[in-house]
RNA sequence: GCCAGAGUGGCGGAAUGGCAGACGCGCUGGACUCAAAAUCCAGUGUCCGCAAGGACGUGUGGGUUCGAGUCCCACCUCUGGUACCA
């Protein structure tokens, strides 16, 4: 570190003025950083250790956006402030560089995507820089290094490789797998074939959502509202041949599991609902007559529930098997496996037309039209309801989903809301066995008190978790028309049919998961390709027989394609692959590779253990050192990734555990979202024919297009500057027409409304630790907040304040203050010193970074006013400040004298004496309102509170005449006389 | 529809059941200046009042409590997520 130099651009003419310039000091402090390696992370740690890891970024073309530097800027807080606590942190950035819009964007710019996605990581990597996040870059990763995806590839042989045991609920090794007799005798390929069917990673023909325009199939995360969530596309269901990894084996465990978890009980929930975990009973309908049911019945009884449905009978899934005696109807999935068996021949051309048409039918218009409206052809067959022994008839339609339970339900009209619609639209018998428990809803106003009212409500939301519309009751109540079991409440109605079904063969308890399998492939180019191997017979065709690429033989590399744009086909680019990479020779036979690619979620699923270990060539993380670092102490991110990133990740985490790969189950101990920053906050007038329309006089038409309500004319909107509007009441309206409101409203930034702020011109225009500062100080973390630029010149403002607390502004040298003294601080000052450092030390540790910041604020402003600045105390506060403005700080510590970074400064003691003081101001008040104060020693007693409260004047003064009933006294914090 | 989160000055936001509005922005006034900018100092919830002081005030309505922004019940609005999962 040299000396500091007088900058060119500071002052051309004149004397030499100090000024704050962050232009100057943040390229300074950052390349310090960079050739001192401040940052540098040892393999083990050296004292405890702390991970914290935020989800790296995709890199777009459009560079760094507000949002990023928000989560990063928290987590370099909470890691700065643990280093100077004398923790050993591990702080990694990284890139997850593969995915569709670096493809997209490498076919519009016609640049391979190795090539674009490089410069995209490049200029990340110069913002992120200039930002002065204290990552180790030298653990700096991509997901399309080729040094990382070999071992993404490695991790997918390793689910290859396993098995999900229902009995030790854990993953284990396909070899341990066993191979019932039967399939033994049928040989070798029977053998391979009972072993593919049951990894973690297979193959399946699933219904997938195809997507023509992107050129690829989606997962079903992927798909919103039927369309794809990357470019808004439409997405068709067609079966093809895809990998699968069997998520839903771990489902049971990927909710267990989150309870020990120190994450939001909302992101929590959010998981749980998307696994979708529900119990129920599996209940077999006989498909034939009355009276062969009976013959039927008697052998269930003895043969039980069989593990398979033969097709002998329609088997549902059911959550309700209390509403039994309601079903009325069944309705199968139009891709049904029984469906041909079920359709009668006078029925057949109708089902088959119904069918087609379903299966042509997108997500996108299954959902289009009237969600309410239901569809569905009769069969033309009927089964036997097993409670009453009567035939029902057998539907189908398209609300109920084939991927679900079993792909056909029982039909409870009464009690079930779709079933009601369906049966109102085709005139099916509805049959009431449920009845609500009339609640006892006596007049709120007399009871009690609070806490008995809480139980009453918990218990009643318990038994009636539905409501009533109109003919259909889907809540808890008491059983009615069910014969033997009317009265019986649902809850034990449950259990007790349940266990009868049991008995007779009939039905078994069940659980179902809305979670489905992963559908991890994908037909583009730029992904991981699969470490798999199709073999092949002489002729060239597959034989179905498949391997995984020896763990020494990755990576399998991309190959170098001319053309790699999707066609609309659903065959993979890298099936134009040259000969030399797609075939492969081992032990003699001839094999092609699996042309699909890995998903984008791929890479990001174990990216946070390559940070542990990210040059090691031998293994994908050594298991000494995995077991120092993880689990992940804090992690944060957008609450974008709570459901599907994190879950994926969960689960590879939960198969390396499994097969002894890593030392614990879960990876991220603490999860912290950051809110969205949306751009400053507009004002909208509305104006039709060029006349102003109020607010208040706006609707959405059918179409959702706004239109007066008065004229039913459609309105334009009108950007307001804010100097034209004021507040009326609780709303906005024109200033020169206060009788037309206004919309006043922060929306999401984008490129469309451009209101997209760049880091780049914040920086320019104010700083990098300005940027951050005024990122934390906005408003909580996780809270969703507008983007002021007048608030970025507040917290630059502090930042020149802070400066000019201890810099010579007005010398001609780079000097301090005359005011900052190697002298002793007065109480007071201590007082204030000892009580910022107890503050924003507290704050740091609760995340609440604005708080810091607020008081921070008010220690400068304090010391502004001083005439005599104690060194000391300048240097404890420049420590305080340097999580946050790490390049100011480093530049103040190093004029009070020091010649090293702060970075490992032991961050400042808080004696507890000096934060307290001697004297206290306690309120008075009488009946609750505050009429007074009065100032008391700190230790003050109840009984001299008192005294000194009655004593003084203005009290009496109100007390004249009055009566005290009761004295409510809290030492310290105030008192309060209850007078009549 | 369902689920989650949030409603506090002109704005962003603070407040272990104990003095609502910390801190910042904005605004007003003052000092400095020939003047301006910058800076520093002071003030700034609303209403009544010359003032002292008083009344009202945390989306709405109720409740618990000596005391509620905070706890309970009901409702309204906004934001985000989700969508026939039987």
């Amino acid at each position: 570190m040299g000396s500091i130099t007088t900058s060119a651009n500071q002052q051309s003419i004149g004397s030499f003025m100090p000024r704050y310039n962050p232009a100057e000091i943040e390229p300074k402090w950052q390349q310090y950083w960079e050739t001192e390696r401040t940052f540098r992370t040892p393999d083990m740690p050296q004292a405890e250790k702390l991970y914290v890891l935020d989800m790296f970024p995709y890199p777009s073309g459009s560079g760094l956006h507000v949002g990023h530097p928000e989560g990063y800027t928290a987590t370099d807080i909470v890691c700065r402030f643990a280093r100077m606590r004398g923790k050993t942190v591990l702080h990694p950035m990284g890139f997850d560089a593969f995915g569709l819009p670096a493809e997209e964007h490498a076919i519009k710019t016609n640049t391979p995507p190795r090539v674009s996605t490089e410069q995209n990581i490049a200029e990340f990597t110069r913002q992120l820089k200039m930002l002065g996040f204290s990552y180790d870059w030298e653990r700096a990763l991509a997901t399309t290094d080729v040094g990382y995806f070999r071992w993404t590839q490695w991790i997918f042989t390793v689910l290859f490789d396993t098995w999900y045991d229902p009995e030790q609920q854990r993953g284990r090794a396909i070899a341990e797998l066993p191979i019932p007799d039967d399939v033994t005798a049928q040989g070798a390929k029977a053998v391979a074939d009972y072993r593919d069917a049951r990894r973690l990673a297979y193959q399946d023909d699933a219904l997938v959502n195809w997507c023509p325009a992107l050129g690829t199939v989606l997962a079903n995360e992927e798909v919103i509202d039927g369309k794809s969530e990357r470019g808004d596309h439409p997405v068709q269901r067609m079966p093809l041949r895809q990998w699968m990894l069997r998520i839903t084996a771990y489902a049971e465990r990927l909710i267990g599991d989150l309870d020990g978890l120190d994450w939001s009980p909302g992101i929590k929930k959010l998981q749980c609902d998307w696994i979708g975990r529900s119990t129920g009973a599996e209940v077999d309908f006989f498909l034939g007559s009355t009276d062969e049911y009976l013959k039927w019945s008697a052998e269930r009884v003895d043969i039980g529930f069989p593990t398979d449905a033969g097709s002998d009978v329609l088997r549902v899934y059911t959550t309700r098997p209390d509403t039994l005696y309601g079903a009325t109807y069944m309705v199968v999935a139009p891709e049904h496996p029984l469906i041909e068996q079920l359709t009668v021949a006078g029925q057949r051309e109708a089902v088959e037309k119904y069918r087609q048409a379903a299966s042509f039918k997108s997500d996108r218009e299954r959902t289009e039209d009237d969600a309410k409206k239901k569809t569905g052809v009769f069969t033309g067959s009927s089964a036997i309801n097993p409670v009453s022994g009567k035939p029902i008839p057998i539907w189908v339609a398209d609300y109920v989903l084939a991927s679900y339970g079993t792909g056909a339900i029982m039909a409870v009209p009464a009690h079930d809301e779709r079933d009601y619609e369906f049966a109102v639209q085709f005139d099916l018998p509805i049959i009431t066995v449920v009845e609500p428990i009339a609640e006892p809803r006596t007049q709120l106003g007399t009871e009690p008190s609070g806490s008995s009212g809480k139980d009453k409500s918990a218990t009643a939301s318990e038994h009636a978790p539905g409501e009533t519309t109109g003919q259909c009751f889907s809540g808890y109540g008491t059983a009615i028309n069910s014969g033997q079991y009317d009265g019986t409440p649902t809850a034990q109605f449950k259990t007790l049919i349940t266990e009868s079904l049991a008995t007779q063969g009939l039905g078994r308890e069940a659980v179902n998961y809305k979670l489905r399998d992963w559908l991890f492939s994908r037909q583009r180019f730029w992904g991981e390709p699969f470490p798999i191997l199709h073999e092949l017979d002489r002729t060239g065709k597959a034989t179905g027989a498949i391997r995984a690429v020896a763990a020494e033989d990755l990576p399998v590399n991309l190959p170098h394609l001319e053309d790699y744009k999707p066609h609309g086909r659903p065959e993979p680019p890298l099936g134009k692959a040259p000969d030399e990479w797609l075939y492969v020779e081992l032990d003699g036979k001839r094999y092609r590779r699996e042309t699909n690619t890995m998903p984008q979620w791929a890479g990001s699923c174990w990216y946070y253990l390559r940070f542990i270990d990210p040059h090691n060539d031998t293994v994908f993380c050594d298991p000494i050192k995995e077991k120092a670092w993880m689990p992940v102490d804090l992690y944060v991110g957008g609450a974008e990734h709570a459901v599907l990133h994190l879950l994926y990740a969960r689960f590879w985490h939960k198969v390396l555990f499994d097969r002894g790969h890593v030392s614990m189950p879960e990876p991220f101990q603490k999860l912290v979202n950051q809110g969205m920053i949306l751009g400053e906050v507009e004002y909208t007038g509305y104006q039709s024919a060029g006349k102003w329309v109020s607010t208040s006089n706006l609707r959405k038409d059918e179409d959702g297009q706004l239109i007066t309500v008065d004229t039913r004319q459609p309105v334009e909107s009108v950007v307001v500057d804010e100097a034209d509007v004021t507040k009326k009441g609780d709303s906005f309206v024109l200033a020169n027409d206060p009788s037309i409101r206004v919309d006043s409203r922060a929306h999401k930034m984008s490129k469309s409304r451009g209101n997209v702020v760049n880091p780049d011109q914040v920086v320019k225009e104010y700083g990098a630790d300005s940027l951050r500062l005024y990122e934390m100080f906005m408003g909580p973390l996780e809270a969703t907040k507008p983007w002021s630029m007048a608030g970025v010149n507040g917290v630059r403002n502090f930042l020149d304040r802070v400066w000019r607390l201890m810099v010579d502004y007005q010398a001609e040298h780079f000097e301090l203050l005359p005011a900052v003294q190697d002298v002793a601080p007065t109480a007071e000052q201590n007082q204030v010193l000892h009580r910022t450092i107890a503050a924003v030390t507290h704050d740091i540790e609760m995340m609440s970074f604005n708080t810091a910041i607020a008081r921070m604020m008010e220690f400068v402003n304090f010391f502004t006013k001083a005439e005599v600045r104690p060194k000391s105390a300048m240097a404890d506060f420049v420590l305080l400040l340097a999580p946050f403005a790490p390049h100011l700080a480093e530049e103040l510590w190093q004029l009070l004298g020091n010649s090293h970074s702060l970075a490992y400064q032991a961050w400042p003691v808080v004696d507890e004496a000096a934060t307290k003081s001697a004297e206290v101001e306690v309120p008075i008040q009488i009946n609750g309102k505050l009429r007074g104060r009065m100032v008391v020693p700190a230790d003050c007693s109840k009984e001299n509170l008192e005294k000194l409260a009655l004593a003084d004047p203005r009290t009496q003064e109100l007390l004249e005449g009055k009566q005290i009933v009761k004295t409510i006294i809290v030492p310290g914090r105030l008192v309060n006389l209850v007078v009549k």
